[in-house]
DNA sequence: ATGGTAGACCTTCTA
């Protein structure tokens, strides 16, 4: 069972692209982000095509969350629980109905842009409400994968430049401390845990060269609870996919779990 | 300190 990540920056200007690697990787599961459509937008048929089955958290213009998968996914749901008001589409959940099942939830955590704005507190609070959804997981006693683009450099050595970061959203000790609050939960991060380079770049800006530089930085994690973390086998960030057509500026990472 | 690129969409916002 081979799980993936990708933040494609856009499902239809990238639907070419995505299916490409698609043909190639053949994932059993794929959680996309950033589709930047709404649900009736959202090119189901040419995923189907491929034999997947599809669920849709979509947005108009911005954010947006989607979940392929080659078995049938049950239980879905739409939105992270903890605060009624938000609006913003950055999560989706199902449980994927193969031999063994697996719940899967699919997250695009909010950048959180300029610091000292509310946006920035909005990033704080999602990631409290993330943590507290993930406890409430993990009483449930099931293998569970959260997978997505975290938004969150970890540690220095996940930017080629970190002091280059510094100032940014993505590297602020308060972001840093909620993503660590999450695994402290007892979450495994795939990454680093399976031979894959635990430092993997995972995104490389489309300016000033920043892919050609290799000024990457590693912001979409895989976290597995206990009982997933027991099955896991692989774990491999598709670098080559940044040199693509037309590519996103996020590129796979996809876990393999055993059936 | 700034600008560089990409996408949605209508003019500027987000990243």
């Amino acid at each position: 069972m081979q799980i993936a990540t990708w933040n494609v920056n856009s499902v239809n200007a990238r639907l070419e692209t995505v299916l490409a690697w698609l043909r190639l990787a053949e994932p059993d599961v794929v959680c996309l982000q950033e589709i930047k459509c709404i649900d009736e937008k959202f090119p189901a048929e040419a995923f189907e095509c491929l034999g997947y089955n599809v669920a849709v958290h979509g947005q108009k213009t911005y954010n947006g969350v989607a979940l392929l998968s080659k078995f049938p996914i049950e239980d879905v749901r739409r939105g992270l629980p903890g605060d009624e008001s938000d609006e913003q589409a950055r999560y989706i959940e199902g449980v994927i109905a193969s031999s063994r099942p697996i719940r899967v939830g699919g997250l695009y955590l909010p950048n959180g842009n300029p610091i000292g704005t509310d946006k920035f507190a909005y990033k704080l609070a999602w990631m409290e409400r993330l943590r507290r959804h993930a406890a409430d997981l993990l009483k449930l006693d099931e293998a569970f994968v959260l997978a997505g683009d975290y938004n969150v450099i970890p540690e220095p050595e996940d930017a080629d430049n970190p002091t280059g970061w510094l100032g940014d959203a993505l590297f602020q000790p308060e972001s840093r401390a909620a993503w660590r609050a999450l695994k402290y939960l007892g979450l495994t991060e795939a990454q680093g845990e399976v031979g894959e380079n635990p430092h993997a770049y995972t995104f490389w800006d489309y300016q000033a060269g920043a892919w050609q530089r290799d000024h990457g930085i590693r912001i979409d994690h895989l976290f597995c609870s206990p009982l997933a973390a027991e099955r896991l086998t692989a774990c491999v960030v598709h670098r080559d996919a940044r040199a693509m057509e037309k590519p996103s500026d996020h590129v796979p990472v996809v876990a393999t779990f055993t059936d």
